[in-house]
Parts: C-alpha cells; sequence; structure tokens
DNA sequence: AGACACATCTAGACAGTGTCAAGTTACGCG
DNA sequence: CGCGTAACTTGACACTGTCTAGATGTGTCT
C-alpha cells in the first residue's frame, strides 16, 4: 500500500491535522449562514460541521468576526462573478452593460440570501480588513466604472454622475433588499413568473434612474 | 397627605411590582438597541436596565422574539410620524407630498439606524404579529397611496401602477440602507452638507423612479 | 536519519446568553 | 379581611464565544 501520502489526501479524515481548515471552515460556515441565516450563526457548529473542535477557527480566522469577514470578502467576489454572467449574456451596448450588472446584483441577494445580509446589512464584519475592502471596493468599482461609460461623466469629479452612481445603487440594492427579505413577492408575484417576464420588469425599474 | 396612590407612582422604584414594565421594557430595548446595535441586543441587559430582573420580560412578551417584534412595531408608527412630519412642511401638490414621505423615511433611517435593520433587515422579529403587521401596511399603505395620487392609477389593479411602487419604494430604502451603513458618505460626504443641499440631492433621486 | 522548532488542533474552563420551572410578593376583587 | 392570581424573582439548564494549557503532527536543519 502506497497510502497515507503525505499531502492532502482524503480531507475529510480525523487526521489532527486538517490540511486544509480555512477553506474548509469557510465553505462550513457559508452552509450553515445558508441554512440557519446571519442571526443564530453559531461558530461551534460551523466547527462540528467541518468536523473539527470547537477551538479551531480560533487560529485560522482569529475570532467569529474575522471568519465572517473572510466570508463576506468571499460574497463579494462572488457578487461580481454573479455580475459578469449576466454580462456575458447581455448585449455588448453601454446600457444592456449596466442593467446587466444590475441583474446580476439581484441574482446573487435572491440567490445568498444570509450571505448578501451579511455583507451589507451585518456590522459584524471588518471593513477595514484588506480583503474585505478591496473586494467591495471592486464590485462598486464596477458600478462606477458603467455609470461613467452611460453618462459620459466622471462621478469623481462630476457631482451629477455621482448622483446617478448613487441612484443607480441605491435602486439596485433597495430591490435586492426588499425581494430577498419578501415585501416585492407579496405585491408582484415575481417567483411565480417566467424568467424573461420578471427580467423585463426589473429592466424597467433599473432603467428609471439613469433615464433624463 | 394623598399619597401613595395605588396607580402609577414614581415608576423607576424597587417595587416588587414595577406596575408599567411593558412599555419600561420597551424604552430599555430601545436604548439598548440604539447604544449596542441589533447584534449584540442582550435581553438581560434590556432588564438589567429596566431595574427588573432577567426573567421578567417573559412575562410580558413571552421570549426576546416576542419583545424585538413589539419594537419593531413601534419603529413602523415611528416611521409613519417621520413622513408626516416631512409632509406637513412640504407643499401640499402630490408629487411634493410623495417627495415627502421619502424625505421621512430617509429621516427615520438616519435617525435610528439599528431600529431601521431590526424593522427590514432582521429575521428575528414575527411578521405575522397582529400589531407588526397592522403598523407595517399602514406605512406600506401611504405609499401606495401617494403613488396612486400621483400617477392616477390604482396600483392593485394596474401593474404599471405597481412596478411605480416598487421603484418607488426600491429606491427610497436602498438610499437609507447605504446611507445609514455609512456607504454613501464616502462618496458624497451628505453629514458635511447644509439640510437643504443634502434634500435637493435626496429629492433629485427620489424623483426618478417616477417621472417618466 | 534524528531532533528540534513551530504551526495546528484538542480539551477544559469561564462569563455571558435565552428559556424554563418553581417559588415569592403584592395587587385587586369578592 | 382573605384569597385568587398576575407580576416578578431566583436558580437551573444548555448553549454561545473566547481564553488557556496541553497534545500532536509537519517541516527543516544539521
Amino acid at each position: 500500500m502506497t497510502a497515507s501520502s503525505p499531502s492532502a489526501s482524503h480531507a475529510a479524515s480525523k487526521r489532527y491535522h486538517h490540511g486544509d481548515l480555512g477553506p474548509a471552515l469557510l465553505k462550513a460556515a457559508e452552509e450553515e449562514l445558508a441554512e440557519n441565516g446571519t442571526e443564530s450563526f453559531s461558530l461551534r457548529a460551523v466547527a462540528k460541521r467541518a468536523g473539527v473542535s470547537h477551538g479551531a477557527p480560533a487560529h485560522h480566522f482569529g475570532d467569529a468576526k474575522g471568519l465572517l469577514t473572510a466570508l463576506a470578502a468571499i460574497g463579494y467576489d462572488r457578487l461580481i462573478a454573479a455580475q459578469e454572467a449576466r454580462q456575458a449574456a447581455a448585449a455588448p451596448d453601454k446600457t444592456s452593460q449596466l442593467i446587466a450588472i444590475g441583474l446580476g446584483y439581484v441574482d446573487f441577494g435572491i440567490a445568498n440570501p444570509a450571505l448578501f445580509r451579511l455583507m451589507f446589512s451585518s456590522e459584524k464584519p471588518d471593513r477595514s480588513d484588506e480583503a474585505f475592502a478591496a473586494s467591495s471596493l471592486a464590485a462598486f468599482g464596477k458600478l462606477v466604472e458603467l455609470v461613467q461609460a452611460e453618462v459620459g461623466a466622471d462621478p469623481y469629479s462630476d457631482a451629477e454622475a455621482m448622483k446617478d452612481v448613487v441612484a443607480s445603487w441605491a435602486m439596485v440594492h433597495g430591490l435586492a433588499d426588499l425581494i430577498l427579505s419578501g415585501r416585492i413577492e407579496r405585491l408582484m408575484g415575481l417567483s411565480q413568473l417566467p424568467q424573461d417576464e420578471t427580467d423585463a420588469i426589473l429592466i424597467d425599474i433599473l432603467l428609471r434612474p439613469i433615464s433624463r
């Protein structure tokens, strides 16, 4: 038997040294978050799910705040991926691309409600954390860039363009937040509609902040 | 001396029966919420602040969820009051009145960030609770009514009008949520501006969802 | 190859949390 | 005046996050 190769064999075994605990904890944390929500999130439950002792996470993330901060940073990367998926499927013109990142924003929120709440409505993540700040700024940068292309002015030097950025962000963020809290479903029953009809409604709304 | 009238004397004494614990707990809970935020909210800390034992709240609100549900319901009443204050100060035309409730919405969010989060971004309140549902529907009803006046169609029978409602709500909600999480401050420095300039920016943005 | 430094993980303890059950106090009604 | 019952206290329980000390591998250097 050539067995027991030192590096990364079957990970979930009961080896004393897990070998890849950091990522495994993040995966477990995301699952816990999806199942139980942000509010009843438990660090010990995450450790149990990953098959390690309750003290193990501390060594990789410091404390619960650290783990949730890392998870939120991953969330922003995931958000960007959802936006890029919509961009790839959209027409190449500037407006369609801007709307696409809005639709991706909503897609992400619906698909990951607890993660969305962690990223935008929680005090637990440390916003001064490097990875968190970098990922969240990258997501915001996409918006700024596409609004600039749309209105033809740099938001950082043109107050009107910055209002367009803020209006666009507020609209898509409010839309996503109200949808994933179930407050829109009661009014429009979006989940009952075929995707193209849902998209048409969202596009109509997402166009409003920038149509002068 | 006519003293020691049975009902409601000096409330905060160390009488075994507090006499008015329900409201006192709500007041303490709101203060705790404002100071510590939704996430590190502690029922025992609320009881301590109100000067009663840790088990006392259960008798009035059942459990923590019950207390927070009642508090959220009060929050909606407070939201409506903030909107009505803006309405009273605004011009009587339909559009000004609609914008006024938007400004009141933002006012409320900025003044009560933790309560706002409890009302809109938390799973803790029981939305099927009678008082909660009534108060939140009253707040929403204001919006529907004013959008209907603005666009001249009943949102419950006209899909376009309902899109106007959703767009208006999403815009003001997203705006408030992003402002109170500090994400707009970095971009526009609203807190540095005089109120009329801030209002002008917000009005510009709040008009967009309904200007065809 | 052997041994040592170090990162990794476990195990126990601590204060704090929400909730439950049982006991104590006092209000109000007869 | 006495008694039922609502209001409140107290103690216990399981659970939480964090800290500490100890156990266990991993990798490296000679």
